[in-house]
DNA sequence: ACAAAGTTTCAGAAATTACTGAAAGTTTAT
DNA sequence: ATAAACTTTCAGTAATTTCTGAAACTTTGT
């Protein structure tokens, strides 16, 4: 495969923020590079393409696999395996966003369960498990919104993303769209 | 200063995570020690009870303030200086959202106008581009949301956040609401 | 002006993470 | 059943990131 130098900075550079979006260089390079292909790709292509060793290339596609960023593609007519998107740039974004709220606050949140049940120690743990329990309020919320906003699905999601300053008009209406909530706190 | 158990086992798991969020084991143990303390704490006492060299603890600090986490104090009749977690829990979630934003998101689409500025080498960097208009309205929708998110102020995403299903039923009741916006897509 | 009490910087060492390439494993066609 | 075509694994190496500690710097009280 030969990459335009269009493909190429493009590749470089998701190879670059990679590892700020939760994998490696290489990792980052393969997503681009199938994602900004119009064929299937295979991984020897991948391996050609991107000059790093086949070995490497087949522990990114796992990676990648395992985040449900790529699947494998049966192209007939041929023995060897080729990838492509797990979806459209919209379900990548919401995979890639999902994946990392399991792994950067799940666990998180199970300390702090787990610490919230022990007995505290003096006073000064006392104040301690308070602050540990604000945090797990705040990282609760985050999560069970975050589901919620899964929950709408692409389109919705849209149009809440698109409302600009409408979203706090309207949440000024919120208590006579949506009566029996009453406001807290 | 003496760290409780619970203490410790919040510092060690904050520091575990730490590159998950964005900075190293050294700067989330800190994090997590002036966040769980009462009072002002004095660098040396951070190096002393993570067990870590003052050059490094100098150099967590400066990243924290960097990330305006945390933030000195002066105490009266004090000559060293302290510090102090530099809002409440949900502001510090804030900020490390809002720099995430900005390191994750941000250089991806100053990459991403550049290369749709750029001219098309052949039919494919047309298709090329095309893809890398499409990751560059996601990424801008959501940084635009980002800001109007934080622009609601917290109590107001407490509330959104704590709407659950409602907020899908509040969207349907949209156009209702704010009239002259048709529905998109 | 000086010394004391503190902080910051940075070159090199240590620890961690990523990559290679060869060997082992798998699948499929005949 | 075998060989060809391909993939995966993993021990060792390379690259990167983090940490130390000593030297340089800053601030403040006398």
């Amino acid at each position: 495969m030969q990459m335009s130098p269009m493909v190429t900075s493009a590749v470089m550079h998701f190879g670059e923020m990679g590892s700020r979006w939760g994998f490696n260089r290489t990792v980052g390079q393969i997503l681009a590079l199938i994602v900004l292909s119009e064929k299937p790709v295979a991984a020897q292509e991948i391996a050609d393409a991107l000059n790093i060793s086949r070995g490497n290339t087949s522990m990114g596609l796992k990676e990648l696999q395992s985040w449900q960023l790529v699947k494998q593609q049966i192209v007939p007519g041929e023995r060897k395996e080729f990838f492509v998107p797990a979806g459209t740039i919209w379900v990548l974004a919401n995979r890639v966003f999902e994946e990392r709220r399991k792994r950067e606050i799940d666990p998180t949140l199970t300390l702090l369960r787990d610490l919230m049940l022990d007995t505290p120690i003096g006073e000064q743990d006392k104040e301690v498990q308070s602050k540990l329990n604000e945090i797990h309020d705040l990282l609760e919320s985050v999560t069970a919104w975050s589901q919620e906003l899964q929950n709408l699905g692409p389109e919705k999601l849209h149009t809440l993303m698109k409302l600009g300053s409408g979203l706090g008009r309207m949440l000024d209406f919120k208590d006579k769209l949506l009566p029996g909530k009453s406001s807290q706190q």
